[in-house]
DNA sequence: GTAGGGTTAG
């Protein structure tokens, strides 16, 4: 710490340290958003309009194209157009007329996002996606709509032709046929999530209102129809159907409760595999109700696994089985996308919306929001900019006046494109057509549940924080606020949170700033995010500052806050605990997050001194015990929350616990062994640290502070029975888990030296499930979790032997084991120093003396 | 019990 900064390690000398500048936050927009749009957005689409890395990353197709439309925003005008006014009834069919203004709509937002498009770079769109050539004459588009009702099965002439329903002639034919993933623009490279035929355009929404289009598709929806049946489908998906029941351990299985048990075990279990293999056994069997299965669970799994695949054939499988009451409907696509998200497959999550929209599902501001996320969480911001960019169009068309300018767009474009087509008469709509449009404009925000809200604005922002791009989420809050949404205070959370990831921690403070100014509501959250913007922009004098003005107000501090708060005092440890001492000046009580934070602090600081071989032992008559400053200091603020009647936390706890361990390292134990005053050889006597204090492992503060915790009845205590003993560490934090086993160990040696007979010790670990591929089978693993392995390797270091595997979440320790391990043989070359609880026990002694007098004779009789 | 926002660290 240099002389400036150290004279400012009290917060109240800070506060008047740290005036910083003030930068004007439409100022950063301005700049921002040019540099936005010139470098990020367009070289991007740059890059996608380079022919050469086009092929690598089709997939980016995504972020530009209305997926609705499917990446034919651009050139299927004549098809929509055409749709909507020379196929069908036009003025009447006012879903279809919304959907064709939302595919403009599409165009628009390309045009918004990445500045005005000209025709050349559209015709170069044109140009790179396959399916996307115009088709303009009537031959050919009628010989397109015959395709795409073959491939429906034969829906109704009206829907066949709807735009949405546009799917590529390339696919037309063959949708029951697997796909190749150079026929699908949008599969990954790997192939498609879901195979063609799976997911079939089925909307059956019996729930709340059903437009007209839907309506129709719901009267025509029926498999069997379109000529085939679930069972069909599934005895071809899985010809090893009849072996499943016996996969999924079936035998004996009878009843409906069983079977949903067993479903739900599986879950549990994570055996994803084996439960889709159950639903089909029982949908075999005709007993599957879809009602009684609970769906988010399922997805739960998947998103815990990321198991895509799987969740894409357990909607498959609630596809196919609709007529068992499953309703596949926005929701359901949305939980789907939503878990594609959690797991990061974003090609996975854009297949499942383009098959939703191709099922003429409309995607919802959740939906959407589902998208962004999944773009932003894989890191792929373009993705996420190009979905706010569709979702912020569709929200802008929601308010009237934007509507009727956004008809007669539409409508211009059209007569344009219509005059400009060979063969085709110029359309000239009246004002019947003029106001069906309207009303379409208005009604296709409230339709499509389009609405701007706040929670899909801070989602897009997350996009923002990944990149530290504080210019474009300051446009986000200037689209927000031209659309007269208000932004609470998560939105405003969230965007002091890109300020920090910006490192402009001015800016985070200038937005709190202004929202208050403006009368925004900001508490806690927006507090916290502050603290963070501070710690992320590395400004800790700033989070003292903050600090100090969270106190003044009022406002109890939470974790985040303090963790965030005392990791940017990281540098600066010391001033954590300055900060500790400064509480009680100013009389705030200690709590738990703040005594958490301290620990964990103190935690840190000693773990860097333990890695850097900074810890120093100290012996005193023989006892060895740690001296190091982060030690002391978590113990301090540990006995003082006690002292003021805190309960200690299981975190808090195993982080001090944690400041008690010993080095391992074998100097350490060669100096223990010779303050002990026993002379032994340690390559052929491993087991000398059943002698030690703490078993060289810990300082022995650590087994009265767990023992005192266990008597607060802060952690459980273990049980000791005459013949068995079991410490059950499924649920406790690693240093504590460490410190109880040696505990036991303590008290057993205590036993044995008493003249008990040793029981046997079990240990209950926590283990982790994963289910692995394994040649297209899918195996369930158990792993052991962080606190099984490090039990593991202590049991080791110390040279137990132990029965059983961490990974199955058992270890038994034989008690005759144990007997032996704490007799090693050794001779002692003074009686001197030895502490009088490890005088050797009388067995030892005895036998110590024996060898002694073997010594003797031998030495005698050389 | 069925989509659905933010914040520190690992």
């Amino acid at each position: 710490m240099d002389a400036s900064s150290s004279s400012s390690s009290t917060p109240h000398a800070l506060t008047l340290l740290t005036s910083s500048p003030h930068i004007a936050i439409m100022q950063v927009s301005h700049e921002h958003d040019k540099r936005i749009v010139n470098n990020k957005a367009l070289g991007t689409l740059t890059d996608l309009l380079d022919d050469s890395s086009y092929s690598s990353r089709r997939t980016h197709e995504n972020v530009f194209s209305e997926p609705s439309v499917s990446g034919r925003m651009t050139v299927d005008r004549t098809d929509c157009q055409t749709g909507v006014f020379s196929g069908v009834d036009t003025v009447n069919n006012t879903t279809q007329v919304g959907s064709v203004i939302s595919t403009y709509r599409s165009l628009d937002t390309f045009e918004g996002v990445y500045g005005p498009a000209n025709t050349s770079s559209i015709e170069k769109v044109q140009d790179i996606l396959p399916q996307s050539r115009s088709v303009s004459d009537g031959q050919h588009q009628s010989r397109h709509f015959a395709n795409r009702r073959a491939q429906l099965g034969g829906l109704p002439h009206q829907i066949n032709e709807h735009p949405l329903n546009f799917i590529p002639e390339a696919h037309a034919s063959n949708l029951f046929e697997p796909r190749k993933a150079s026929e699908f623009t949008n599969s990954y490279a790997g192939g498609s999530y879901l195979r063609a035929g799976r997911l079939v355009p089925v909307a059956c929404l019996r729930d709340g209102p059903v437009s007209k289009q839907k309506k129709a598709m719901n009267d025509h929806d029926d498999a069997k129809l379109i000529g085939w049946s679930i069972s069909n489908l599934l005895s071809k998906e899985n010809p090893e159907n009849s072996t499943s029941a016996n996969r999924a351990g079936l035998r004996g299985t009878k009843d409906v409760p069983d079977y949903l048990r067993r479903y739900n075990s599986l879950l549990i279990d994570g055996r994803l595999k084996d439960s889709v293999d159950l639903l089909e056994s029982m949908e075999q069997k005709g007993l599957l109700d879809m009602n009684k299965i609970h769906h988010a669970s399922f997805l739960n799994a998947c998103k815990k696994q990321r198991a895509v695949p799987e969740a894409v054939r357990a909607l498959q499988v609630m596809v196919l089985l609709k007529e068992a009451g499953l309703k596949p409907d926005c929701k359901l696509y949305t939980t789907l996308i939503s878990t594609c998200a959690k797991c990061g497959k974003v090609d996975a999550m854009f297949e499942v919306f383009h098959e939703m929209v191709s099922a003429g599902i409309e995607p919802n501001v959740n939906t959407y929001s589902a998208l962004i996320d999944g773009c932003a969480k894989a890191g792929q911001v373009a993705k996420a900019f190009g979905a706010y960019g569709i979702m912020s169009s569709k929200v802008n068309a929601c308010g009237e006046s934007g509507a009727v300018a956004r008809a007669f767009d539409v409508l211009s474009e059209m007569t344009a494109e219509a005059s400009e087509s060979k063969g085709s008469k110029p359309i000239l709509p009246d004002h019947v057509t003029v106001g069906a449009l309207m009303k379409t404009c208005i009604q296709a925000g409230q339709e499509y549940n389009i609405k701007g809200t706040p929670e899909v604005y801070t989602i897009a922002l997350r996009s923002c924080s990944l990149t530290g791009d504080l210019g474009f989420a300051l446009k986000i809050y200037e689209d927000m606020n031209k659309i007269g949404v208000q932004p609470d205070e998560m939105f405003l959370s969230a965007l002091v949170d890109v300020a920090g990831h910006a490192r402009r921690a001015d800016a985070a403070f200038e937005i709190m700033k202004d929202a208050r100014a403006k009368g925004y509501q900001v508490g806690t959250i927006a507090y916290s995010s502050l603290m963070g913007a501070c710690c992320n922009a590395k400004d800790w004098k700033k989070a003292l500052q903050l600090f100090e003005e969270i106190k003044s107000i009022k406002l109890m501090p939470t974790v985040s806050m303090m963790n965030a708060l005392i990791t940017a005092l990281n540098a600066e440890a010391q001033l954590g605990l300055d900060l500790f001492e400064q509480l009680k000046i100013d009389s705030i009580d200690l709590n738990p997050t703040i005594v958490g934070c301290l620990t964990g602090l103190c935690l840190q600081m000693f773990d860097n001194d333990l890695s850097l071989g900074n810890i120093v032992v100290t012996f005193n008559l023989g006892k060895p015990q740690i001296e190091n400053k982060w030690t002391s200091s978590a113990i301090k603020v540990y006995r003082e929350a006690i002292s003021t009647g805190l309960l200690p936390s299981s975190d808090v706890l195993s982080q001090v616990l944690g400041c008690l361990r010993f080095p391992h390292d074998n100097t350490l134990t060669n100096t223990f062994i010779e303050n002990m005053g026993i002379s032994c050889d340690i390559p052929h006597h491993p087991n000398v640290n059943s002698l030690l204090e703490g078993f060289g492992e810990y300082d022995i503060r650590a087994f009265s502070i767990l023992e005192e915790a266990a008597s607060l009845g802060a952690v459980e205590s273990i049980s000791m029975k005459d013949t068995r003993i079991l410490v059950d560490a499924r649920k406790s934090k690693i240093y504590t888990a460490e410190v109880s086993v040696l505990t036991t160990l303590r008290s057993l040696k205590h036993r044995l030296a008493a003249g008990a007979r040793l029981p046997n010790v079990t240990i209950l670990l926590p283990t982790e499930k994963k289910q692995v591929g394994l040649d297209e089978r899918e195996k369930t693993l158990k792993l052991a979790g962080r606190v099984g392995q490090a039990v593991g390797s202590l049991l080791r270091r110390l040279g137990i032997k132990y029965h059983g595997e961490e990974s199955h979440g058992k270890m038994r320790i034989n008690g005759l084991t144990l007997r032996r391990w704490f007799n090693p043989k050794l001779t002692s070359t003074s009686s001197t120093g030895t502490p009088a609880d490890l005088l050797p026990l009388p067995s030892r002694l005895a036998k110590g003396i024996a060898d002694q007098q073997r010594n003797i004779r031998n030495l005698s009789l050389e």
